[in-house]
DNA sequence: CAGTATCCGATGCGATACTG
DNA sequence: CAGTATCGCATCGGATACTG
């Protein structure tokens, strides 16, 4: 862990460079400010970061000052919490996001898409509701990606979600039948969702008393409300 | 330069974090919002870095269409300016400023703070008035510096400002006697400077007429009028 | 669950020297 | 003024294996 200056400059955005530039770092505080406390919770946002370089990472963001590392109730249960001055990044790491989403072109970044990833995004942003049974169940087939890693279930259950990999004979409410990439451009809000439900690019196979509120409790990204440029402006 | 995706993330804050997170990408936007053009002004505003370096970034923020490198009129003057999207970026820079100004500690960043960035910094935000003599000279001792660098003059003249580091047996008009930390602290908004020209440890020297307007033409830091947080909140 | 230790290869980047 | 080319070290960080 490096604390020691690079830039040598007394200017506050070369002091925040310091540490907010470092490979990883900007989206850690993305998982903190989403809520995550927990070392694995973290992890799972970050997939292709290592267990070990986390761990620094975070061991940093404690030293200076960031978040705070709490062992609440004894049996090791750690938590990582925003100080006020890491709670004061969310400005800094929303404008960073919203610049991204207003200016960047798409197409290199669904390329690629990591499926766990995506299915903890949506975990995290996905909406319970009163209207639902509980628990409620949703299983996500995605038809593009290798067998193995096709099938996630969504669990709705006492007002949390939680996510699933492996199937345990679930009593599933409803299905999504969906391509990766298409689930990821409507959560995105880089596409409209009624429109891949009318093109059925996008199936939700279930009682209708559920699928017609599909488009609610999928919930969708934290910046899909933000406009891109129009493609041509994009880069 | 490396234009591939490290973080395998389709989030807008991944894809932005990919260029933005690189050593002294932050710097240099900076310095082309701050209106630099030239790759030595450029150069000038990061003092540290080399510039082969430097010449990479420049490239890749071209490639990503940051910036536009132009060759105006000819004669090998190459322009480098921001593009629709660079310019959306000064919210993100001024954020993370923002944040390191309001929270950050400034001990670290006083310990060993570069004279020529400095004035370049003051040269860069001090203010041409019509009160002053055209040209109007300034000259800066900075009393706790090694000799050959402890001397540098502002020339105000028709409306600009320049910074020169030799002494060319200027008519200078006002000197400022003050040590760099001082002139650092005052400059920053960290410490009152009406405060500082009381107890002298900044002094002006020269007709009265000139320097009782030096807190105008003196300028401050673009984020001087930022507060910071009291020292005990800190980080 | 929440990490740590070690290894080692890739690359980032500073220094230096050179160009039109 | 506006760069480019080359060298070589340092460190970053991924992979893997292990711990309480």
């Amino acid at each position: 862990m490096n604390l020691k200056s690079q830039y040598g400059q007394y200017c506050p955005l070369a002091m925040s460079s310091e540490f907010l530039g470092n490979r990883w770092t900007m989206l850690i505080l993305r998982e903190l400010l989403f809520g995550s406390t927990g070392f694995n919770d973290i992890s799972r946002g970050v997939p292709r970061m290592s267990r070990s370089l986390l761990s620094n990472r975070l061991k940093e963001l404690v030293k200076r000052g960031i978040i705070l590392r709490q062992n609440k109730q004894g049996r090791g249960q750690i938590h990582y919490q925003l100080t006020e001055a890491g709670l004061a990044l969310g400005p800094v790491v929303f404008s960073m996001a919203q610049w991204g989403q207003e200016w960047l072109d798409i197409e290199p970044s669904i390329e690629s898409v990591d499926v766990g990833f995506l299915m903890w995004d949506i975990r995290r942003n996905a909406v319970p509701m009163k209207e639902l049974p509980n628990p409620f169940i949703v299983e996500f087939f995605l038809n593009d990606v290798e067998k193995n890693k096709s099938s996630h279930w969504l669990v709705f259950e006492d007002d949390k979600v939680d996510l699933c990999h492996i199937n345990h004979d679930f009593d599933v409410d409803v299905i999504v039948d969906v391509s990766i990439k298409k689930l990821t451009k409507v959560w995105m809000g880089w596409e409209d969702i009624e429109q891949a439900i009318m093109d059925e690019s996008i199936q939700f196979k279930g009682l209708e008393k559920y699928t017609k509120l599909a488009v609610t409790w999928l919930g969708h990204s934290s910046v899909a409300q933000i406009k891109k440029r129009p493609k041509s402006q994009r880069i």
